[in-house]
DNA sequence: CGTCTATTTGAATGTACTCAAAAGCGGTGG
DNA sequence: CCACCGCTTTTGAGTACATTCAAATAGACG
């Protein structure tokens, strides 16, 4: 259960057995099935997930109803609704299964005494939201500079494993498009080679 | 001098007169002049700025040539580096004075030598982080979502005070658009008024 | 006052979108 | 096991938002 989280703490600092058992304490296992929602729009978050198994989309919709994906979160990453769960204010932010998923959730008020306790794990959750700001600051920079086709392209060398698990549409969603003008991407690199 | 960043800190934590002090101690006074960089592509960042007074950017610049403006940074504000700093490779931004600035300077080892005496801090800059990436998720959803008129509208309610003091082109180039189709929006909701 | 830069305006173009419909694919039940 | 249903992907035609290139105008600074 807790191997491949253990794994992802490791790389970040070393933990002395009783830091390790208290923090394994806090963990709660949770299972989602396929299209089912972790949380929606207008609810409270209360809780951060590692993914042990499966794979979420986190999205929101706006205000002419179409969806737009925020990330994708397959096994050894960490999803939630960081803003809400910030400021304690409702979601805007929908957490759907796109698999049968395994997750370890961590709730926010377990958070804030761990990180009392440990402070390496503050240090964790610091370097994770660098790194979630970092691929965020990428992928702006891609949407605004680089036409479609190169962004499509981009995601497939960078998340191969994606691409094969999860809809295209979704996928399009991910990259700013349509499904329509992802599809006729596809036609035309296909094409090509 | 410290004031401002006195207060900044004070939002976060309150702290003893020894780790103020040392606080202090480490925060380097640094001013640009207009128009010249405190950091620019491919050099090595070593350092995060707090902004006492004054104007700041930091842009990238794409493939084709064209900048893209990351961040405005006035008064109260951190700029820096973030992923450079984090990985110790050369930076892909520039961090450009718009007017003369008055900067605090933190050195990356002094960070992390303050984080170990003083754990508040690490929070501090947790939640900074948290904060600027919650700021960049909802611009790169209203990048996708909205049209370009909305996101000016927006951009001139959430940062009246950057509107007059940064060249209206900078601005065309925060939102995504070029400085013609900025100028062409003006003109319409010139003509509504 | 002249020069340099920023902004505006015009015309042509392109990338990506909308709406509509057809084709493909996968799961479920008879 | 195959037929059907729903969902995903593809294809087509027309359109819109935003770009590019070019030139004119306005502003700022020495």
């Amino acid at each position: 259960m807790f191997e491949a989280i253990d794994r992802y703490v490791a790389h970040c600092t070393t933990l002395s057995p009783s830091d390790m058992e208290y923090f394994h304490s806090i963990l709660q296992p949770f299972t989602v099935s396929k299209k089912s929602w972790l949380l929606r729009e207008g609810e409270l978050s209360t809780h951060e997930a590692y993914v042990v198994k499966g794979c979420l989309r986190k999205y929101c919709i706006d205000e002419d109803g179409s969806e737009i994906i925020l990330q994708f979160a397959v096994e050894d990453w960490w999803v939630g609704d960081i803003a809400g769960l910030a400021s304690q204010s409702p979601s805007r932010v929908y957490i759907q299964a796109l698999e049968d998923s395994e997750l370890l959730l961590i709730h926010r008020d377990d958070k804030e005494r761990l990180f009392e306790r440990v402070p390496a794990f503050e240090r964790m959750f610091r370097l994770m939201i660098q790194r979630s700001y970092v691929v965020l600051q990428d992928r702006f920079v891609a949407t605004l500079a680089a036409p479609a086709d190169e962004r499509y392209l981009h995601f497939l060398e960078k998340y191969p494993d994606i691409v094969q698990r999860v809809p295209q549409h979704y996928i399009a969603s991910y990259l700013g498009i349509t499904p329509e003008f992802l599809s006729r991407i596809r036609a035309r690199l296909a094409k090509k080679v």
